[in-house]
DNA sequence: CCTGGCAACTCCTATATAACAGTAGAAGAG
DNA sequence: CTCTTCTACTGTTATATAGGAGTTGCCAGG
């Protein structure tokens, strides 16, 4: 392997190109260590900085992790939670759980619901604009961050009208068996359907340190609107996941 | 504005902090300049190399886009391209077109198709199990990249069963009106259903550059599987587009 | 009037150096 | 045998310095 410091093409991004090359074609297994950036620094004949650099690409693209002391490796990807619209029939919430709860339990991971907050909040715009009502009215949110296989998996905020939500259990920690939309059609309102929206993006700070996310990884925010047989938006969920937890699948009719 | 040096946090990230800051809050509206590296690092009292690890972390996170000899700038968002599901059922692929033009056409931007490949390739691992073919086994793929309003919108790989395409014009550069899904229901394989698969990550080199990316944007790869009346999967596509300028949209029965 | 060239600005790559902080294992004390 | 301390490794932040290269505007000379 060899470095032209002549080239075109920076002496960092040479040093980056091979180990992803490396990585790409499996020749630096997932877990395994790359040199240390001394090590780098010596067999490049390059300065400390430079070699740091090549690590910090590919650290920013998410092919390596590096932990401070310990030393940089080839990412472990675990495994992909599967996001199919199917989750959300009567049948399947029938089976008991909320979806995401049963999501978890179909891979074998635990799961854990940590409520973050629970009230009454001014609508903000992206969710007065989904549930047809003036921006900054009083919603009901319950704001939690789900937890699956001792990580985090996403934060997940709920918003209601309030008049849906008042003396139900939805107000409450624990929304009763079945979750929140089987408390809402026990009270009229039967779910006919469901919009969801789909949006990557990176996170923000705060996001990046609640969902433990590694640098270089993506979120996917999802909005989905739950629409009862009267054509009324019953509950905007609003939710924000690491992108490389989760895949997204829909089915729809040609016709 | 305040740096402290003894802080926690270091110097760079706090730099960073504050025009991000300044740019959450609409202060440093789209398109207005950051400081220089030489003035942030005289208004600061950093050194130059601190100054520009600072806007290395904007950039990184896609809140701002630097160019060589001209500056730094707040980075300014096009407009969203919503693909919902209702696009591809039968009524609007009727009204003529593929569904990518229609899409761009009712954005009000103009819309090209370059050809990057046409012809008989081995499948790969993730089309083979699509189609319910044997790895390795040819099939015919339309391989072309979508422009919108001058920049590259899409990459998109479209892979088909040999017998279904032999002798259509969807072997040709042109495949018709109505698209290529016109010519497999002209062919007898009535669509039934699709299936779509997202996933967003960050992307390669490749897709860096032939998508014109900037850097800290990530991309959605979408894969579609068309079903015939039959239950055949006729067609797998397989695309990959930026985030920043797709929005997805689904809609379903709670049924 | 236009053109060519220079100057002053911008960011980009790379070097060298220093002090600090987390990790792991070996050496020593009890 | 266990606990503590030391040491040699790892990465992290910050400094200073140098030369390269793209962009813009001005100004002198044609």
């Amino acid at each position: 392997m060899e470095i032209d410091p002549n080239s075109d093409r920076p002496v960092f991004k040479q040093i980056a190109d091979h180990f992803r090359d490396l990585i790409d074609r499996g020749e630096l297994a997932p877990g395994a260590a790359l040199p240390s950036e001394a090590q780098l620094s010596r067999t490049f004949g390059v300065a400390g900085g430079t070699a740091r650099r090549a690590l910090e690409v590919l650290r920013s693209e998410g092919l390596v992790v590096t932990e401070h002391g310990r030393g940089t490796r080839v990412r472990e990807r675990g495994p992909m939670l599967r996001l199919a619209s199917q989750r959300l029939t009567r049948a399947n919430r029938a089976a008991g759980l909320g979806g995401f709860a049963a999501d978890m339990r179909s891979l074998g991971l635990d799961y854990k619901q940590e409520m973050l907050h629970l009230g009454e909040v001014p609508a903000p715009r992206r969710i007065a604009e989904r549930l047809n009502i003036e921006e900054g009215s009083p919603v009901f949110v319950r704001r939690r961050r789900m937890w699956g296989g001792g990580e985090p998996m996403q934060l997940a905020d709920s918003y209601y009208p309030l008049d849906l939500v008042e003396g139900t259990p939805i107000t409450e920690e624990n929304a009763g068996p079945g979750g929140s939309y089987a408390r809402l059609e026990e009270r009229g309102h039967r779910l006919a359907s469901f919009r969801e929206e789909l949006q990557a993006r990176m996170p923000s700070e705060g996001e990046k340190k609640s969902l433990r996310l590694l640098p270089g990884v993506p979120v996917v925010a999802l909005v989905r609107t739950a629409i009862d047989t009267g054509g009324r938006a019953v509950e905007v969920f609003d939710s924000v996941m690491s992108a490389d937890k989760h895949l997204f699948q829909y089915d729809f009719a040609a016709d």
